[in-house]
DNA sequence: CGCATCCTTGATGTCAATCAATCTTAGTGG
DNA sequence: CCACTAAGATTGATTGACATCAAGGATGCG
C-alpha cells in the first residue's frame, strides 16, 4: 500500500509562541542560537530523571514521548511532542527533571538556556506572555487528559487521541485527516493506561466501521464524526443514548 | 466516638512560596492586600468554566476543588486545594478559565491580579523563581496523577491518595495521620477516576486490615508502612512479588 | 536469510462498574 | 424536640469491559 501522504514532522517555520518570542525579541544572536541546535535519533534521550535543568528545549522538527518512572520501574508516557513544542519545563522546580524525554525518531531541538530564559522574561513582554500561556495551556490539556484517564472507556481514549493528533498535525499546517504514527502501539497503549491488544482491537473496530484506516504507522481518519461522537457516547455501550444527544462538534472536521 | 485531632485547613502562616514572595517584595501594600481577600462557603464557586481571568488566587484557609465538565455534562475533579495553593493559573491562556473552582468548605482567598503579576515577575526575582518553580511542580504532580490515573488499580489510587493527603497536611504543619476529609466520597471516586462505591469498600477493607481508621469524614492512618507497600506493589494481586521487591518507602513515615 | 521487534487475533479470567437495597447523618421546618 | 427529607455512605449481587495469557503473522534491519 503506497499511499501519497506528507512526510511527517518535518522542521516547519514554526508558529509556536515560543518561537515568535525568541525570534522577535532577539533578533541579533540568530547565530548563537543557532549553535544550540542539536540533532537526536531515535530512542536517543534528551534528558532522564533526575538530570540538571539546564533550560528550555524547543522541538524543531521529530517526535518525541516524556515518560516518568514509577518504583517499581514501570514507565509511563505522560505527553507526546511535536514542532514547537517546549520540552522540560518541569525542570525548574529544583533543579531537576522529573521525567524523562526520548525521541520517537530523528528529531532537532533548540535550548534556551536559563539564564536567557529569566533575561527574556524581564525584557520581554511577549516571551512573558507566551511563557505563562504555554504554561497555562499546558494546564488545561493536563486536566483534559487526566479526565480522559479516569473516565473514558478505551474506544473513548482512542477515538480522543485521534482526533487530538488530528488536530496537533492541522496547527502543524500537516494533514490532519493522513498522517503516520511516531509512536508504536506499544506507546499508545501506555499513554492511554490500556493494554496493547486493546489498543489493535479497537483499531480494528474503528477500521472495520469505515471510521479510520490503518496499516500500521499510517493513518487516515475517514470519518471524524464518528470519532466526535464515540468521544461525546461511547459507540459500543450505549447505543440509546446516541439518538437523544445531538452530535456536538468539539473538533473541526476537514 | 470522640478522637482529639486538631480542626483542619485553618489559617496558618502561609509557608508557600508564592505567598512569601509577596510578603517579602512588597511589604508597603499589606493594607491593600488585605482588601483583595474575599471569603466563600461550601458549595461556593470562585470562578466557573469560561469566566474572565482575573489573576491569580491564594487559597488562605479551606480547602477547595477543580473540575472540568464533559461535553455531556460529566464533571471530573482534577485536583484538590489547599492553604497556600495557587488557584487559577489555567487562566492565562486566552483569559478565560477552563475550569470550575468550588470550595469544600468555609474558605478565603486572596487575589493576586495579572497586572500585579506582571509587576512583580520583571521586579522580583524571588516571585519569578517562586512562580516558575510552583507551575514546574504543578506539572510534575500532574504527570504523577496521569501515571496514576493510567495504572494503579483502584486501592493503589486510594492508598496514593491517602499518602499524598497525609504530606498535604504535615507540609502544612498538621497532623499527617489523623486528619478530616473535606471532600465526599463522591468527590474522592470523581478525583481518582473509581465508583463510590468502591472507595467504600476499599476503605472498609484497609479498616479491616488496621491500615486505617475511618468514620465518615475523619481519617487516621495507623499503617503507613502498609499504604507504601500498597502503592508499590498491589497487595492482592500479587502476594509473590511482595517479597522480591524491598520496600521503598516514598513518603517518611511518621 | 535469520533474528528481533512490532502487531494482530482468539480464549479466558478478573477487577471494578453497575444495579439495588439499606442505613446514617445532616439540615429544615412545624 | 422530633418528624421529615435529602444527601451521603455502606454493603451485597450481578455483569461487563478490559487485562492477561497464548500463539501466530508481518515488518524491517544487520
Amino acid at each position: 500500500m503506497k499511499t501519497s501522504y506528507q512526510a511527517q514532522n518535518d522542521y516547519y517555520n514554526a508558529a509556536s509562541q515560543i518561537d515568535i518570542c525568541i525570534v522577535n525579541t532577539n533578533p541579533s544572536n540568530n547565530a548563537q542560537k543557532r549553535n544550540s541546535h542539536r540533532v537526536f535519533h531515535r530512542r536517543d534521550s534528551l534528558f532522564s530523571v533526575g538530570d540538571h535543568f539546564e533550560g528550555i528545549y524547543v522541538l524543531r522538527s521529530g517526535s518525541a514521548k516524556s515518560f516518568n518512572t514509577s518504583r517499581d520501574g514501570e514507565e509511563h508516557i505522560t505527553k507526546f511532542y511535536y514542532p514547537g513544542d517546549m520540552v522540560g519545563i518541569d525542570g525548574f522546580h529544583g533543579h531537576k527533571h522529573k521525567q524523562t524525554v526520548r525521541f520517537l525518531e530523528t528529531s532537532s531541538v533548540c535550548l534556551i538556556k536559563e539564564s536567557e530564559i529569566h533575561s527574556l522574561i524581564t525584557t520581554s513582554s511577549v516571551f512573558r506572555d507566551g511563557l505563562l500561556q504555554a504554561m497555562s495551556h499546558t494546564l488545561a490539556c493536563n486536566s483534559a487528559m487526566m479526565m480522559c484517564l479516569g473516565t473514558y472507556s478505551s474506544e473513548q481514549k482512542l477515538a480522543m487521541f485521534l482526533l487530538d493528533l488530528s488536530v496537533c498535525f492541522s496547527e502543524r499546517g500537516l494533514s490532519g485527516s493522513e498522517f503516520m504514527l511516531s509512536m508504536t502501539r506499544t506507546d499508545i497503549a501506555n499513554y492511554l493506561g490500556m493494554a496493547i491488544e486493546t489498543v489493535s482491537r479497537i483499531f480494528a473496530s474503528f477500521q472495520q466501521r469505515n471510521i479510520i484506516e490503518v496499516q500500521l504507522r499510517y493513518l487516515s481518519i475517514l470519518d471524524f464524526a464518528a470519532l466526535n461522537r464515540s468521544v461525546a457516547i461511547d459507540i459500543c455501550t450505549k447505543p440509546n443514548t446516541s439518538l437523544s444527544n445531538p452530535i456536538q462538534a468539539k473538533y473541526a472536521m476537514n
